[in-house]
This record gives C-alpha cells, structure tokens and sequence, in this order.
RNA sequence: GGGCCGUUAGCUCAGUUUGGUAGAGCAGUUCCCUUUUAAGGAAUUGGUCCUGCGUUCGAGUCGCAGACGGCCCA
C-alpha cells in the first residue's frame, strides 16, 4: 500500500511506458552496438565545412542518454550524452517513418537510446547525427534533476553520485583527474624501480600509525580483526625480505569523526626505499609532486585560493620549534620548558593537557597553532621522539628522530622519515607505547613481536614515506572538503525516502 | 562535542521579517510546430512545507525537542 502510495504521477507514467514496451518484447534490448564516441566525432569533424561533410557521406551508430531534446511536430532534435561528451542527434519523421516517430515521441529525458544516422551540419554549424534508425535500450523510469542547475544540494550529490556525475560535468572531470593522477603516481614509481604491492587490510595487531581501529570478527578463526590503520609494518617486513624499492597505494580505515579533512577510510600511498634516509625521501617528494602536476595538470600551479601554489619554487623547512617560534612568536627557550608548554597548549585549548608527554605537547602546540598557516610548501623536521616511535633517532641528537611532515595550503601532505631498524631500540619504544596504551593513550601502538622478530634478521638501512591521496586530489582540483574527491563518502545514513 | 545556517512539487528556488486558502521556472500531461539548441507558443497536472510536540480561532511562518546536511570552532 505504501508502496503503491510513493508511487507519483512522473514514476506511474514511465512505468506505464515501461510495460508497453514490455508488452511487445522490446524492453531492456542488449544486441545494440555503436561504433562512434562523442568526442571522437566532435575531434574528427567539428572542424570539417558542411557540404564537405555532406558530401563524405558518414554513417554512425552512437549510444547515450537524452539530456535535452526539442520536440517539435514533424522533427526533433534532442542532445545525447555518452561518457565522455556530448553530441545532437536529428530525428525527423519523414527518414525514420510516421510510426517511429509517434514511438520516439514516447521518450522521456533521461532515457538511454541508441542512433544510426548520418553526419550533417545545421546552419548554426553543430556537428547532428541524422537519424535512420533509432532504438530505446534502457527505459528510465525516474525524472532526472534539473537540466540546466544539475543536481545542487550538496548532501544528494553526495548520496546519489551517480546523478552528480550525470549532471554535473565539473564533477566527472574531478573524478577523472583522481584517476590520472592515481595512475600518474602509479606510473612515476614503475618508472622509478618500486615493486607495487597489496598487504593485508585486516590485521590482527594494528599498527603503524597513532590512530584508533575499527574491529571487525573472524568467524571461522574465532578472532578479532582490525581494519588497517597503516601498512607500515608489512611494508617494511618487505625490505626485510629484499624489496629494497616498494610502495603500496591502497585504502586505510580510521576510527574518527568526519570532518573535512577527514573520512573514516581514505586512500594512501606508502613507499620505502632501501639506503636512503629522510632527506633522501624530502628531495624525492618534491621531485614526485612536481612531475605529477605536470603530468596531470600540465603546469605546477594548484591550490584553491586560486592556484596560488608553485610547486616549481623552492619548498620552506624549518623545525618543528622553530615554526612555533616563527608563527606563534615565543621565544624558543620556553618551548623546552614543561610549565610554558602547558601554559601555550591550554590558551590553544589542548585537552588533558597533564597525560601527555613533553614531545606529544609540542606536536599539538604546532597542530593548533601553526599546521593551518603553512600554505605553501613546507618540510617540518626534527620531531621529538616520543611521539615517533617507529623513526630512527638522530645521531648527533638522540632526543630527535630523522622525521618529516609536508605541509601545503595548510594541509598535511606527508610524513615520512628514516625508519628504526634497530630491534632492541625498537622493542623498547613498543614497551613504551604499550605503557602509554595502558595508561589511557586509544592512539598508542601495541607490541607487535612479529615485527619486532623482522628486524632481527635486519633491516637495511632505509626511509619510507606515507602520503594522503585524497589531500593531493584536494590540493590539485581546489576541493575544499574531501566529501568532494570521494566518489561515496561516509554520511550518516538517513531514513527511507 | 559547541556555534551559526539550511531542509517547501521529481529538480532549482521564492514565500518565514509582520501567522490568515501553497507559489515560480524546469521536468510532466494535452494541443500547435520539419534546422532546434536552456527551442518556441497555448493550456494544464503535481505538495508529509524534514519529523514530533506545543502556542493560537488559525502555523510553511512563532516556541521547544529531534533527524539529516553545510560552514566554522573543538
């Protein structure tokens, strides 16, 4: 009854059409083929004179869905859309029949149609494919959103993306430059030697990252499972077994609000390289994402304020204290001083201010304080150790890890430095983190013994990098939320409609 | 988690200030129209005004609570 009730006017009468064509066994044909693009014929002959064209005598068969279609008594004109543009096609009743023609009449915007015909000009000089035979393939039996707004409302474009993509030709472009620049990436490390990989997304110990898991069950195992925070340790399990070049471009899962910046799952890149540290992996990042603008975008202008960004410029790098000092003007003493941390962190409002360690205050000092105002390119270095417990200490300065964070348009765009392959070193910062566990830190890493065992067969010396996909995609389109680099991103789900 | 804003026809939006029979454009339906292109002309259908409770003679409009979304902050 409820069923019959949400059925409107606009859906009973498709439906209606619907069962016509049912009726006489033409609904839902699949023996059509066409054997021309859109964009193809527009890059073959858009350029072409019209008796030229004429004269060449060009039949095609072409596929798409009707967005616009002006009907008028005897011929009609409607604009089918395939996946890649856009082309007119010309129905006129005298060259299809009387019959076709009240048929075609029957067509709804939206429907999926197949045209054969030839390829002509009209006197405002538009590339129309004038119909011989044409063929309705798939009814659509649901309105499409306005013809020329598309579909607006932000939280539809959102749930129902396939309608976006169909509307909203922005939208589609930026779904095809996250793929190139996915593929590019792809590309720059084959080229560069790096063995891609998959490693497990379930992991029985999460770990490589500060960051809470989702928890999944194994049945037949009987055993909890933890949707991957990092691929870190695999990776490097990897170098272990003599990978000495590899990168994994794949999804992580992580137990947090949504925001802007953030989706519960988002896509990273991690490479390693062997004989390599931190400063190696700085030089190679910039080198990464200055190859990839060009490629994608054909220059090294991005950002959203205007493409203000060059990547072609030298990058900042400056320490973690030091942009501290630089962007929130106090003297750096004061920054080694526990007291004056504390004072700094509650005017940026830190919470639970007196659980967290030396180092872990100065890091959300800078996140609050300082990670928003780094528009253009800037290294971070010299991170304290207790809040890196998988990087290699600094020689000179044990205190400090070899460690990187990338910051572009105020953004965090990697992390990376020379990796701990020092097992003994290693197990201790486990103890330590495991303490930390204990003691009420949900994003401290746990012991893992399996890893641990790895670097005791050795580790070559190496650095690795994790970088955020959707943040690239964001910096490289100008999308302000990454809701709009994520084909379906997470929403709260909302009652039946 | 907090603040602000939004939710009205299939879609895009008015209407909320000042409570008094629910509006437009597009889409749809009917008619005219053989080179249109956001085709055009004429007529016309279509509503859980996000949900619930309240105030009131009367609520899309005012109040309270909630849902979902957006932006900002945490």
């Amino acid at each position: 009854m409820s069923e019959e009730k949400s059925q409107n006017e606009l859906l009973a009468l498709r439906r209606a059409k619907l069962e016509e064509l049912k009726s006489k066994g033409i609904a839902f044909p699949n023996n059509y083929r066409r054997d021309s693009l859109s964009h193809e014929l527009h890059a073959s002959f858009d350029s072409l004179k019209p008796e030229s064209l004429t004269k060449k005598n060009v039949t095609v068969s072409i596929a798409g869905r009707i967005m616009l279609q002006r009907i008028m008594g005897k011929a009609s004109f409607i604009t089918l859309q395939d996946g890649e543009g856009k082309i007119q096609a010309y129905i006129k009743s005298d060259n299809i029949g009387k019959d076709a023609y009240k048929e075609f009449k029957k067509w709804d915007l939206g429907d999926i149609v197949g045209i054969k015909g030839k390829l002509f000009k009209t006197k405002t000089n538009e590339l129309t494919v004038e119909a011989i035979n044409i063929n309705l393939l798939t009814k659509s039996l649901r309105p499409l959103p306005e013809k020329h707004a598309g579909l607006v409302d932000t939280e539809q474009r959102y749930r129902k993306r396939y309608l976006d993509l169909l509307t909203n030709e922005e939208s589609l472009e930026l779904f095809k430059t996250r793929s190139k620049i996915i593929s590019e990436i792809r590309n720059i490390f084959l080229e560069e030697g790096y063995l891609e990989v998959e490693t497990p997304m379930m992991h029985p110990i999460p770990g490589g990252a500060a960051a809470k898991p989702f928890i999944t069950h194994h049945n037949a195992l009987d055993m909890d499972l933890y949707l991957r925070i990092a691929p870190e340790l695999y990776l490097k399990r990897l170098v272990v077994g003599g990978v000495e070049k590899v990168f994994e471009i794949n999804r992580n899962f992580r137990n947090e609000g949504l925001s802007t910046k953030h989706n519960p799952e988002f896509t990273m890149l991690e490479f390693y390289t062997a004989y390599a540290d931190y400063k190696d992996q700085m030089n190679f990042m910039k080198s990464l994402l200055k190859k990839l603008s060009k490629r994608v975008l054909g220059n090294t202008r991005i950002g959203s304020n205007g493409k203000n960004i060059d990547l072609s410029k030298p990058f900042d790098e400056i320490s973690l204290l030091d942009s501290i000092v630089k962007y929130m003007e106090v003297e750096k003493e004061k920054l080694k001083n526990r007291k004056e941390l504390e004072k700094l962190a509650k005017t940026l409002k830190v919470k639970e201010i007196n659980k967290l360690s030396l180092g872990k205050l100065q890091l959300e000092i800078f996140e609050k304080g300082v990670e928003d105002k780094l528009e253009k390119p800037t290294f971070i270095v010299d991170y304290p150790k207790d809040v890196s417990p998988l990087s290699r200490n600094q020689d000179h300065n044990p205190d400090y890890v070899e460690r990187f964070e990338l910051f572009i348009g105020g953004r965090e765009i990697a992390n990376g430095f020379s990796e701990l392959n020092d097992p003994v070193e290693q197990s201790e910062r486990f103890k330590q983190q495991a303490q930390q566990k204990s003691s009420g830190d949900e994003e401290a890493m746990e012991y893992d013994e399996d890893y641990v065992e790895s670097l005791e067969y050795g580790l070559p010396p190496c650095a690795g990098v994790g970088v955020g996909i959707d943040r690239i995609v964001m910096l490289f389109t100008g999308a302000s939320s990454i809701r709009d680099v994520l084909l379906f991103p997470q929403l709260k789900p909302k009652g039946k409609d």
